[in-house]
DNA sequence: ACTACCTATCGTAAATTTACGATTGATATT
DNA sequence: AATATCAATCGTAAATTTACGATAGGTAGT
C-alpha cells in the first residue's frame, strides 16, 4: 500500500468511529447485526441457514464484527451464541450521533 | 473474489447503510468530513495541506465520499468547493439512526 | 495562444478484503 | 476412548483499497 512513513495520527474518537464504520461497510454484516437486533442473539449455524454463503464466510464476517467490538461471543456448547455487545453499541451510537449532529 | 454465482439480494437500507459505512470506514474520510462540518466548505488544496498525504490522495477520498453520496463538488474556478451533500447526509443520518435505534 | 494554477485521472505497487473448501479444535454424547 | 457436532482457522485466489508520483485537463489571466 505504499504507506508515508509516518502513521497519520487521528483523534480517538477519529479513529473510533471510522473502525465502527468500517465493520459495518458490508451488507452481509449490517443484515447480521440487524439479526441479531431482532434475535436478541443467535448462532453462528442460525446465519449460516439465513444467508447463501459459506460457513467460513459467515464466521470471517463475524470475526470481523467481534474485533470492531460491536458483537460477543458466549459458549454455549456445543454451538456459540453471538450477542450486540451493548457497550461498545452504545459508544457506536454516540459517536455516529455525534457525528451527524 | 471467487464471489458465488448469485449475488446476494438484501435490502436497500441494507444496502444502502452498507454503503454509507463503507465510505467513512476510514480515518482520513472521517476527518475530512469534520473539516467540512466545521468549514461548512472547502477547497481540496485546503484538505492537501491539513492532511500530511499527496494530493491526489486526498482526490481519491474525495472522489469516494462524493460517490457515496456524502459531498458534491462546486466549481469555483480554478477550485473546486466541496460540501456536505445535505439531501444524502439526512438520508444516512437517518439510516444510522434507524439502526441504531 | 500561452501560462499559471488547481484538481482529477492514470499507472503502479502493496496491503487488505471477501470468498471458498478443507482442516482443525473444542465440547458433549455414546 | 470414540464419535458427532459446531464453529474457528488455514490456505488460497481474486477483487478492492490505499497510497504515491506523474500526467492530463480545465479555467483565468496575460
Amino acid at each position: 500500500m505504499k504507506r508515508s512513513l509516518e502513521t497519520i495520527a487521528y483523534n480517538q474518537d477519529t479513529e473510533a468511529l471510522a473502525r465502527f464504520a468500517k465493520a459495518l461497510g458490508h451488507p452481509t454484516r449490517i443484515a447480521i447485526i440487524k439479526h441479531l437486533e431482532n434475535q436478541s442473539c443467535c448462532f453462528t449455524g442460525d446465519l449460516v441457514e439465513v444467508f447463501p454463503l459459506a460457513q467460513s464466510t459467515v464466521s470471517q464476517h463475524l470475526k470481523e464484527l467481534k474485533n470492531a467490538g460491536l458483537i460477543q461471543g458466549e459458549l454455549k456448547p456445543p454451538k456459540i451464541k453471538y450477542c450486540i455487545n451493548k457497550d461498545n453499541w452504545n459508544k457506536a451510537k454516540a459517536l455516529f450521533q455525534e457525528f451527524f449532529d
